[in-house]
DNA sequence: ATTGGCACTCCTGACCGCTGAGTGCCAGAG
DNA sequence: CTCTGGCACTCAGCGGTCAGGAGTGCCAAT
């Protein structure tokens, strides 16, 4: 069906309209790549290439232009890996070795992200319900009022100020921060429900409201809600990549929809193989026209996803290997400091 | 100079220029407004105002535009307070409302901001600076790391893990925590380092290295750095306010630049008036085709700031009550649950 | 001071024909 | 059966021309 010169021109197509963005005809295409044929040679290539959807031609006098279909097939077996220049790979390292807090990394890797690969980056928050509980603490505000502070491995705090329905003590606060320390400390946040659903039970009776009103907020608010932080950088490439005027306002209309972004990299869980996701075959409306490239990231497993998007017409190549560095190396930092 | 009807046509010009985003001609302007005279006196008039530099033709046969001067004029003298409708108030409200976490409030609100005005929003966190310390805490991780946890009246909290350069036990870092309570709870915290200042030399020798780290990290960390959260929606609108292309990418620039952000708010310190900042009046390279319309917030006084950018054919009136509704709601949140 | 009239400018959109890039097809060569 | 050169065909893009229209500036009259 397609042999090895067919699949040689689809390449060669690609890279050349990713390049120049405009459609590139057969002439164009022996001058710039050795292919060892002529024109007209091409141009039935192109004609077969055609027929089976991987290349569509604008209108009847222009060159042609990868569909979709000829985007997918160039990541999945044409494009060859392109090794981070020695810059990148500086950059990388310099961009993410000063970053103390867990927002420095994040925010770091995101703009470095989008510098490196000019196009949209995001990053995810590590997710809490994947991290283990380093630590709880109960902070004793007021007479009922108590902050509740959790502190993940990846590094990630997240407090929550919770109104009691009784005033308490001192004393039965340390007793309380005790009980949770105990409960949670070391597990997966995934297995907090499990670890405190009998805790109303085993304690005494008048401390049942408070411990009923403290669980609804660690399993609430901690597990659940915080899941959804997304850094997000790099959107002025949206106008660098001459994406049509009229394709720009769904496309930032999505991104500043957290719950979107979560979608875009929550499939990529893998720390180890690079998702790409091409025009129509993402789910987002509005998204329809761009691709996306995604990973999970984190030690051994994953934490979260990072990614990149940009339009269908991108260096898929450049985005793969360096979405693919920066991951390993927001997985190390964040390993590090366990 | 100016009489009573040129600004008059002035007026009429800004608002159908803002409504149509057409330059607009002397036979238009007495067709749809109620100007009692000829489109030849207006033309006289026309030709005055442009003299004076409030407005400009494209090209010879083109109607007018305001320039900056003209908008300037505009909003000081010419605009009437446009006072929201009833469906707005009742959206302000119902979106503030639901809010808990200090988060939510800010997110909520620029979020609002954005959908009431059509256009670029952003939101300051509030300043911690001009916060006082509600409580602080001291959190014993491991015997030499600690996290130290600030809790503002306007409900933000900033945490922060400290490596010690000497291992503590735990009595020490209770009694750490009562001295640090001691000296700063209550207090703004633009006084901390005043508060701070005499502690690594009352205290015993054995602690002052610890003291001078933890008071390098209350300063530094929690007063500087941190002064710098903004929340930012709405960037789609860009596209929608048909600004033109080319001119786009600047500003989603410096919209990723808090630091620029932080500028274009930094000068509204006062909750009372709303600052309008049009065009090339503004500092910032890059955003000298847009207009801001700013306002600080706060109970009493200003806690951070908060406003709106857009072209600077912007609806001026309109984005000026926003602004500063939203302003007041955001104030009485953060004022109430102190 | 205002107004109607008038000549002038020049943007806009439509129409036209040319050019060039690119294609598809075919017949011939290897 | 594959490749190639040749050739006719298509059509977007470009530049030029032209008419229409919106808008202006100026002037003389009220």
């Amino acid at each position: 069906m397609l042999d090895e010169r067919k699949l040689e021109v689809l390449r060669a197509i690609v890279e050349d309209f990713v390049a120049t963005n405009e459609p590139v005809g057969s002439k164009h295409l022996v001058e710039r790549h050795r292919l060892g044929v002529s024109p007209a040679t091409v141009r039935n290539d192109m004609s077969a290439l055609e027929d089976e959807g991987y290349i569509v031609a604008p209108h009847t006098s222009a060159g042609r232009v990868p569909t979709d279909k000829g985007y997918r097939m160039f990541v999945d077996q044409l494009s060859t890996v392109k090794p981070l220049s020695a810059a990148e790979r500086r950059a990388i390292e310099s961009f993410l070795t000063g970053a103390a807090d867990l927002d420095d990394v994040v925010r770091r890797s995101v703009r470095l992200l989008a510098q490196l690969t000019r196009q949209v980056a995001v990053v995810q928050y590590p997710s809490l319900s994947r991290s283990t509980v380093r630590h709880v603490e109960l902070v004793h505000l007021t007479p009922n009022r108590v902050m509740l502070v959790m502190i993940t491995d990846s590094g990630r705090v997240e407090q929550r100020v919770v109104e009691l329905p009784a005033p308490l003590s001192d004393e039965t606060v340390t007793d309380l921060r005790a009980l949770l320390i105990a409960r949670l400390a070391g597990r997966p946040l995934s297995e907090a429900a499990a670890a405190l659903s009998d805790l109303p039970g085993a304690a005494a009776p008048q401390l049942r409201p408070v411990l009923t009103t403290l669980m609804t907020v660690v399993l609430e608010t901690l597990v659940e809600k915080a899941e959804e932080r997304v850094a997000l950088a790099g959107t002025a490439n949206l106008t660098h990549s001459a994406l049509d005027f009229p394709i720009m306002r769904p496309v930032l209309e999505a991104l500043e929809e957290q719950v979107v972004l979560l979608k875009l990299l929550g499939e990529a869980n893998d720390p180890t193989t690079v998702h790409v996701r091409i025009g129509e075959e993402n789910q987002v409306e509005g998204l329809r026209s761009t691709s996306v490239v995604s990973i999970g990231y984190g030690p051994g497993t994953a934490l979260g996803g990072l990614g990149v998007l940009g339009p269908t017409r991108m260096d898929y190549a450049g985005s793969i290997s360096a979405v693919r560095a920066v991951a390993r190396y927001v997985g190390e930092m964040l390993g590090g400091p366990s």
